[in-house]
RNA sequence: GCUCAAGUGGCGGAAUUGGUAGACGCGCUGGAUUCAAAAUCCAGUUCUUUCGGGAGUGUGGGUUCGAUUCCCACCUUGAGUACCA
């Protein structure tokens, strides 16, 4: 019997899915593991062979450690909620749902006939109303909390209340929004109901304000700062400007420390640390007050080197601070008033865009200096963002290169604060080494006590104080979008209200049209029904709304990170509809042991889930505060784009394709291209015009790379059926011939590139899976390279892994017509030695993610055992088990041929013994090579304690050969002694 | 500009407490089998050589008996980030 992979996999497929081998148990005596992949968001174009990667990664893991003896909780479902369903939808009219459900199924076919172990019946899916009851049921926590500085965690909204109503805020240490004026406890039962939520709602840990949003008029929906790449949409590459807006926003700059901090208690890569690190954006310094001249005003600012304050020399405001208008001079207003509008007709990426030309205007005003009392200049320059800090810096020309620049565009004085430095040319930005000059009572000082000194001397004459300050910005939660989670909030008087808890879900409304009202409305304005009764607790048509007792509903929908902030808990326990997930199931499963996916959520996803678990943390409504112990980022997996080369010009000819190294001799000598052309017109016989244009050019067209073979060879016939347009074109080949029969060869030029439909590189798993098998591809993409690694996807290299499980196959099918034959006997020595090498490297290998090399070892150990001619019930059984987390189908297959009734998956990983590699040592011949090393030759069958004895009569011989003591003695048995002094 | 990661045959990649560089696979070459092809099996495959060797892990230095591995400088590539005061 051949090995016929097609009928296992489908026949383990089944038995897996109709036995439910691999659902999980909420309760178990083992010890539990959870993996996690990121949970995928169902397109249209289905799965290609990068995406499983990480799949395939997490599913060997999960497989092996349940033979390693733990419960293992391995989960998938859609994040099914996002943009390409409904931009779909407003094309066509079909409800996003439908299209979801459809993108779902080719997902789910598709993933099942790769094999995974997932638990199925924990399936969840963001935009089931079941599912997106808790998201709602979350934003109604978040709104009931406050952050509380003092126990530096969230807490019930109605803790401030009571603190409100016995001592009013002044007391309060809340993250709040800013400028929140302060009111006694009297003045506080005094607020009406109405002013009461206003006030609170500066404190929640969602809330609603004018936000500057980025708005994005070709979605017609605001966008996240991490949705945004060099200025315009991160999807679709639209434009983006600024915009004010009323939105609900998340105050996740509450939890900035603790988001910094946790990163040290988690297993996460570092340069996904690093970049939420530099996300988070933690500064140290102090903030400054400026007193300004003949104003009763002050300018705030944030500086990282308060000690160089003595160098300041002027000031610098964003244009669009509020005191330009207030104290620019009556000389100055003019030119200062066209430098803001100036500044306002640009986008924010003209002016990321420019950043090489300085600009700045004058204000007239003068600052007074802390210390000194001097008068410095305050200016107005772009340089200065309005977004960060207070949006007003003091400038310190001799330390700061902007500075510097903005000072020597203008002729502003750049006076020296550093001992023996030359700031003739440059700012100095250095910190050690430096002392301070020209400061006063910092002079001498270096950079580590003069922060110190200055800070002391601020707080001490109340100029300012010691701060650190984030550049994390808290995040915006609306969006002006249908296919999202609805908010459970309507609008009584103005002022936002939850809807209770147990009226959840509030429903997506059915809309006629998904685009935005023609009065600028987000597309929920165009449903009918979407209204809530207060006193019947449900939703109703909007021709109902009145002022007593049923109001409009919110809008907005959530953005895509919602639901994909906390779906890790609902896996724990997936039908719970009473609680997003039982108090026992959380306390059971408590967080992700390993979660793959990729780098690219490193500051949305992975830092807005974080957020939430820390809140979730806090209310006490989650166990711990970190989802995810360790985290790795799988590569992507690129596709290898193929290239036709297509002379163009103005020809009146049929049209030409250049064979790749004929492309390359061409395009820079496009004169011996043309006579080239001419000829072949001659030669041939072909009925084309012989006008031939000497404006030639050849672009590269792409071409899909299912015509062209390993050898890089194009199918020319299906390229002409595929683009009919060139069924009557000329193909010259490699050596620049007319191709015909097969006298020549047309070669396709390559290139790495992103799979992408567009590209025609897509590789379809399916396609794998039919012709070679799911082992064969779940073997062959981890061994492409390193996990984390991105690598090209080349077809042609699977060819080895399905030769691999061809020759397993065999091994066990020796019979004339290939029957299963075993052998009872006992192994050999080297049978064994081969069997044990493999579980310690395939043991070492999963443990370090370094899956590819385990395939290595399977093929070694399948190459050795053919060669031995081994067949043994002993040898198999083991190797089996070791297999099976790469190639469970093949693996369960030789496994119920030897007898067993139960899955594999319940099989023990076998255990190594060391001593079948040590006795079976080979000879090792001496080699002295001039110095100090020493290769010696071992009698074959040794073991450790005369290996060691050996060594020992060795090491003093060497002693008196060198005159030296050796250090280090190094026994790796089987492979070499070496001595070193 | 800054931060991080990485540079090893024709290709993907092995080799980490510093110890036989190029495992394993692809591709290629030769052979066996076959009418032929596919499949399979065997041998070879870093470069160079006067067949003794010699050189060799981006470049140049350093530490060491010994460096792909550690240190310094530089070059190249990739990723992230960017007027963050």
């Amino acid at each position: 019997m051949q090995y016929d992979h097609k009928k296992i996999e489908e026949f383990w497929q089944e038995y897996w899915s109709k036995n439910e081998t691999f659902k999980a148990s909420n309760t178990s005596d083992k010890p539990k593991y959870y993996v996690l992949d990121m949970f995928p968001y169902p397109s249209g174009a289905g799965l290609h062979v990068g995406h499983p990667l990480g799949y395939i990664a997490s599913d060997i893991y999960a497989r092996y450690k349940r033979h390693k003896g733990f419960n293992v909780l391995h989960p998938q479902g859609y994040d099914s909620f996002g943009l390409p369903a409904e931009q779909y939808a407003i094309q066509t009219g079909q409800h996003p749902a439908k299209t979801t459900e459809e993108n779902i199924k080719t997902y789910r076919r598709q993933l099942d006939r790769i094999g995974f172990s997932f638990d199925w019946s924990r399936e969840v899916r963001t935009s089931n109303p079941e599912y997106y009851k808790w998201t709602q049921w979350i934003f109604i926590q978040l709104f009931n909390s406050w952050y509380n500085k003092d126990s530096d965690k969230a807490e019930d909204i109605s803790t401030l209340v009571s603190i409100f109503s016995a001592n009013g805020n002044s007391e309060v240490n809340a993250v709040c929004d800013e400028d929140i004026s302060i009111f006694s406890a009297d003045e506080w039962n005094a607020f009406s109901d109405k002013e009461q939520q206003e006030i609170l709602l500066q404190y929640r840990l969602t809330f609603l304000s004018d936000t500057e949003v980025n708005w994005c008029p070709a979605l017609g929906t605001v966008l996240a700062n991490d949705e945004i790449v060099n200025g315009v949409s991160e999807r679709g590459g639209h434009p983006v400007v600024r915009k004010k807006m009323t939105q609900w926003s998340m105050r996740i700059s509450a939890y900035a420390q603790r988001l910094l901090d946790g990163l040290n208690t988690i297993d996460w890569p570092q340069p996904l640390k690093d970049s939420q690190t530099n996300w988070i954006g933690r500064s140290q310094g102090a903030m400054v007050s400026f007193d300004v001249d003949e104003h009763d005003a002050k300018i705030d600012v944030f500086t990282t080197r308060p000690d160089t304050i003595f160098g300041v020399s002027f000031m610098t405001l964003a244009p669009e601070h509020e005191l330009v208008s207030r104290i620019v001079t009556h000389e100055q207003k003019d030119e200062v008033n066209a430098y803001v509008e100036a500044t306002a007709k640009r986008s924010e990426r003209d002016r990321m865009a420019d950043v090489k030309t300085i600009s700045g205007v004058f204000t007239g005003a003068y600052a007074l200096h802390p210390f000194t009392g001097e008068k410095v200049q305050i200016w107005i320059g772009d340089y200065v963002l309005a977004s960060y800090g207070t949006g007003a810096v003091m400038a310190v020309p001799c330390g700061d290169q902007r500075d510097y620049d903005f000072a020597k565009h203008f002729g502003i004085d750049i006076p020296n604060i550093f001992e023996g430095v030359d700031i003739s040319e440059q700012a100095n930005d250095a910190k050690d080494g430096i002392k301070l000059a020209n400061s006063d009572f910092l002079n001498g000082l270096n950079y580590k006590k003069g922060m110190k000194t200055v800070i002391y001397e601020l707080e001490k004459r109340g100029f300012g104080y010691g701060k650190t300050n984030y550049r994390l910005r808290d995040a915006v939660f609306s969006r002006q979008r249908y296919w999202g989670e609805p908010f459970p909030v309507y609008y009584k008087d103005g002022m936002p209200q939850m809807i209770d808890a147990k009226h959840l879900p509030i429903v997506l409304p059915e809309v006629e049209k998904y685009l935005p009202t023609e009065d600028g409305k987000p597309p929920l304005g165009n449903a009918d029904v979407w209204a809530w009764d207060t006193t019947k607790n449900e939703v109703v048509s909007n021709d109902l709304i009145n002022n007593e007792t049923i109001f409009p509903l919110e809008l907005n929908t959530m953005p895509g990170w919602a639901g994909s902030s906390w779906y890790f808990n609902r896996y724990m326990d997936a039908h719970n509809e009473n609680e997003f997930a039982s108090k026992e199931a959380l306390d059971y499963w408590k967080e992700v042991d390993l979660y793959i996916g990729g780098s690219e959520h490193a500051t949305g996803h992975l830092l807005y889930a974080r957020f939430w678990q820390k809140f979730l943390f806090d209310r006490e409504l989650v166990p711990v505060g970190e989802f995810a112990k360790k985290l790795i980022n799988q590569g992507m997996i690129t596709g290898t784009s193929a290239f036709v080369y297509k002379v163009f010009g103005s020809l009146r000819f049929p049209k030409v394709f250049l064979s790749k190294g004929y492309y390359e001799r061409a395009k820079d000598n496009l004169g011996m291209l043309h006579s080239r052309l001419k000829t072949i017109h001659n030669e041939s016989n072909k009925s084309w015009e012989p006008y031939i244009d000497y404006d030639l050019d050849i672009i590269p067209h792409h071409t899909d790379v299912s015509f062209v073979d390993s050898s890089d060879e194009l199918d020319i016939e299906k390229y002409k059926k595929w683009r009919p347009e060139f069924s009557d074109a000329i193909f010259i080949g490699e050596k620049g011939q007319i191709i015909d029969c097969d006298n020549d060869k047309y070669i396709v030029g390559r290139e790495v590139e992103k799979m992408s439909k567009s590209k025609y590189n897509v590789v379809n798993p399916d396609n794998i899976c039919e012709e070679y098998g799911a082992d064969s591809l779940r073997l062959f993409e981890m061994f492409l390279g390193p996990l984390e690694q991105s690598k090209p996807w080349k077809t042609s290299g699977i060819s080895g892994v399905y030769s691999f499980l061809k020759k397993l196959w065999k091994l066990y099918h020796s019979g004339e017509n290939g029957e299963f034959i075993v052998s009872q006997d006992a192994a050999t020595k080297d049978e064994l030695k081969t069997l044990h090498k493999t579980i310690k490297k395939v043991d070492e290998d999963i443990a370090n993610f370094s899956f590819n090399t385990s395939v290595s070892s399977f093929m070694i150990a399948v190459n050795e055992l053919s060669a031995l001619k081994c067949n043994k019930r002993e040898i198999l059984e083991p190797l089996a088990v070791l297999i099976s987390p790469y190639a469970p189908h093949i693996a369960e297959e030789l496994w119920s041929k030897l007898g067993h009734t139960t899955s594999i998956s319940t099989a023990e990983f076998p255990v190594f013994e060391e001593k079948h590699l040590v006795e079976s040592t080979k000879n090792y011949p001496i080699s002295f090579n001039g110095k100090m090393r020493f290769t010696l030759e071992l009698p074959l069958d040794m073991n450790k304690e005369e290996i060691e004895k050996t060594v020992m009569a060795y090491e003093k011989t060497q002693e008196q050969l060198a005159g030296r003591t050796p250090k280090k003695v190094i026994v790796v048995p089987g492979k070499i002694v070496n001595i070193v002094g």
